[in-house]
DNA sequence: AAACGAAAGTTACCAGTAGTAAGTTAGGTG
DNA sequence: CACCTAACTTACTACTGGTAACTTTCGTTT
């Protein structure tokens, strides 16, 4: 986690001049910066600085604040982008929109821990809060995945008549479960996803008495 | 957050002398250091630093390091603490061992809330990590609380002739609902903790199907 | 065309914090 | 009495998030 420098400079230096750049245009955009610190992220870890952020996308610390602004918001942004790959591979693997059924629960849990999987790095930079204020921030960003599946869950329990007013309790629930078992999961070399996915659904659709006995 | 100086000195400063103590005894011991902890993060919010614990504590930061260990330890300690008080609350509320029904549940869910909102900052400190250590450390800590759940997830369908084999992923499923909801429960000012412990007891017992349709 | 302000950068700095090495005093022991 | 060890404090290093100040270029106005 040293980073000191890659080249003879002291990585606080950049390569380039100060001033305004030749060409007049924006040298990195937001995009950008955010690629950067997802390479940064995948390749040393969670633990990550702003500044090895900006020595990764070739420009400085300012850059950085300007583009994204600070650490928190970095980590909001980089949690928008995992949350959306999440619902994207989710989408295709099923269809959760209007019909939920156990398989398609089944596909989703599986597709949100592959991507965990794929970008181990990023989760855990993106779900390990710093201070108090993005402790609390970090439940903001969740919402991101919450949202969704609270709507998600509103329109399914409006189509069987079900009252709704429990959907957001239960969307940051099984949010938070499905975190959980990611982080958990991440440790684990023997199970394989599908594994999980399928123990995770059984929890989530039968219940507690499970397969089993009386209601 | 501040912190700087209480009295005239700058804090880095103890009152005392350098030195062996008089009485030969130690000056403070693990114990009061985390209970000194507790106290500045109650007080300061979960953005206490090691100094500031090292202050309310009455001693110096290397006392903290040589009594704890370094931040994540402490983190770790403090995670042990609550975990056992939510334990304590919930075994006086109902009794999980042997038999588990959904009142039992129920009165798990609800102390488990009452105990984080009453130890807020706490919460946040602990399921607040910092680094990827610490990250993956949280793990650790929430061992604390699954392993428990583990062994009566196990008894529990041990005594109804189902495989145990789920027990660990939905001890960690659990307690990750636990916290998201807990986490995302102090944010709202209107619910009460049984309004939502029913809820998540709903969820989490008839499962996603819920009280309405086929299973 | 010269002057000038705005835009886009870098440099250099500040404040705070985790962690540690070195110095200091008191108690015990040959 | 000398010496070692235990229990402290002091003072320091290394690093990080964040920002103020300075530098260069572009576009525009007189």
């Amino acid at each position: 986690m040293k980073q000191t420098d890659v080249m003879g400079k002291t990585s606080t230096t950049a390569s380039r001049r100060p001033g305004r750049p030749v060409g007049g245009q924006l040298e990195v955009d937001r995009e950008q910066v955010l690629d950067a610190a997802e390479r940064v992220i995948a390749r040393d870890g969670a633990g990550a600085s702003i500044e090895a952020v900006a020595f990764e996308a070739g420009v400085t610390k300012p850059i950085v604040y300007d583009r994204v602004g600070g650490r928190a918001d970095l980590a909001d942004a980089l949690a928008e982008r995992l949350a959306d790959r999440m619902a994207a591979a989710a989408a295709a693997a099923v269809r959760v929109d209007t019909t939920l059924t156990k398989e398609s629960l089944r596909g989703f849990i599986e597709a949100s821990l592959l991507v965990v999987g794929r970008h181990r790095n990023l989760f855990l930079y993106v779900t390990g809060g710093t201070t108090e204020q993005t402790a609390l921030g970090r439940l903001k960003l969740t919402e991101r995945s919450t949202t969704p599946m609270s709507s998600a869950l509103i329109a399914w329990r409006t189509g069987f008549g079900q009252p709704t007013d429990v959907a957001e309790a239960w969307a940051f629930g099984i949010v938070g479960m499905l975190q959980m078992v990611s982080m958990w999961w991440l440790t684990q070399d023997q199970r394989s996803a599908s594994e999980v996915a399928e123990q995770i659904t059984d929890l989530l659709w039968h219940g507690l008495p499970g397969s089993g006995r009386e209601s």
